[in-house]
DNA sequence: AATAAATAAGACCAATCGGTCTAATTTGAA
DNA sequence: TTCAAATTAGACCGATTGGTCTTATTTATT
């Protein structure tokens, strides 16, 4: 049983170049090239490109779960504020990616979820898990009478998701963070108690 | 000075499958194909794929305008009423395809915007055009005090957008309707007087 | 009717696409 | 130490990519 390769790395490096270009915009060959590997490791990997993809997008989403979960359970602020300082980050991220990339499962999700089936569950899958973390804490706003009670916390989170979201299409073609710093200050206005 | 196919048709066809299919996942010869015109025929159209792909964008983006401008102009419905069958129209028409194309200036936003300064530069100019119509009915509807006076007419409209465009990625991999439903109820619960 | 310009038409091009195949090498277990 | 299995390695494959080129046709002008 030979070994040599690491699929965690090729995983990640298939990361960077998916999520910066896009997937159909992407060969083969540019992955193998950046990740050092021939064609024949790559293929004893992954069925198909579809499946690189497919486990690049379960990769990151699962890693992103666990990250916002350990950065909500270890956060000493109120609910609202660890949203706000959520958000904050997040465009702070893209501002520091000059706006240009976004979100892979985003792309992904725009790109090839409305031709590919597999693709589609998959990102379908890690958003829910993403917004099940958000609606937690959405909760604990409510109980606290942070945030509004006028809706349901999933759907808040949902809300805010897709209005986060919506800002990436506005960034990739400005490429500026005003829109994204207005929707932050519109939408914490909007769901507060 | 020869003529016989028209460059308008060709621009329509194309709006449909790259609407539908993507850019980097769409041939040349696919097109050719579907409009019943040789390629040699094509680049005396077009310099080149991207070009194609630009006027495309340009053609929808602007008879887009042109629609939004008589559906308000000829609105009998006060201004937030109207944006409201505004909005109830677009997903309807997002359900009607099944939820698999979504906004075409959106999906080359997110998929080519960044790799291509040319269709940042003119899907940008399109999302301007409409903003600025929806904002002269936000407008409206503040002065006639259905509509928040918290922010700028245009911010709302920023908002509005950012936030619609943003169920498309859901709407992708979850094929129904609920999100941008909730979102339409949430967003003018948020956004009234 | 003759002419020149624009367009139509599709064969053709090198480059790249995703993917396969065979052979050499490395490995853990016997 | 032998051996079978897994992995490494990259040459190779047909299909398709965006784009070019030459030739035939159509058109408006004269």
């Amino acid at each position: 049983m030979g070994y040599k390769h690491n699929i965690e790395e090729i995983l990640d490096i298939g990361y960077d170049i998916l999520r910066k270009k896009g997937y159909h915009n992407v060969g083969i060959n540019q992955i193998l090239n950046q990740a050092g590997i021939p064609k024949g490791s790559f293929y004893n990997f992954f069925e198909s490109k579809e499946d690189f993809a497919i486990k690049v997008v379960k990769r990151y989403g699962e890693t992103n779960t666990e990250w916002m979960q350990t950065f909500f359970d270890n956060s000493e602020l109120s609910p609202i504020e660890s949203l706000q300082s959520f958000y904050k980050f997040m465009i702070d991220t893209n501002e520091n990616d000059d706006f240009l990339s976004g979100c892979i499962i985003n792309n992904m999700s725009i790109e090839v979820g409305r031709i590919n089936e597999t693709m589609a569950h998959k990102a379908n899958e890690q958003f829910i898990s993403w917004l099940n973390i958000l609606a937690r804490v959405i909760n604990e706003g409510q109980e606290l009478k942070e945030i509004t009670h006028k809706f349901k916390a999933l759907e808040i989170a949902e809300y805010l998701h897709a209005g986060f979201y919506g800002t990436f299409s506005r960034m990739k073609v400005t490429r500026n963070r005003t829109y994204m710093d207005t929707w932050y200050n519109m939408s914490f206005e909007f769901i507060k108690y």
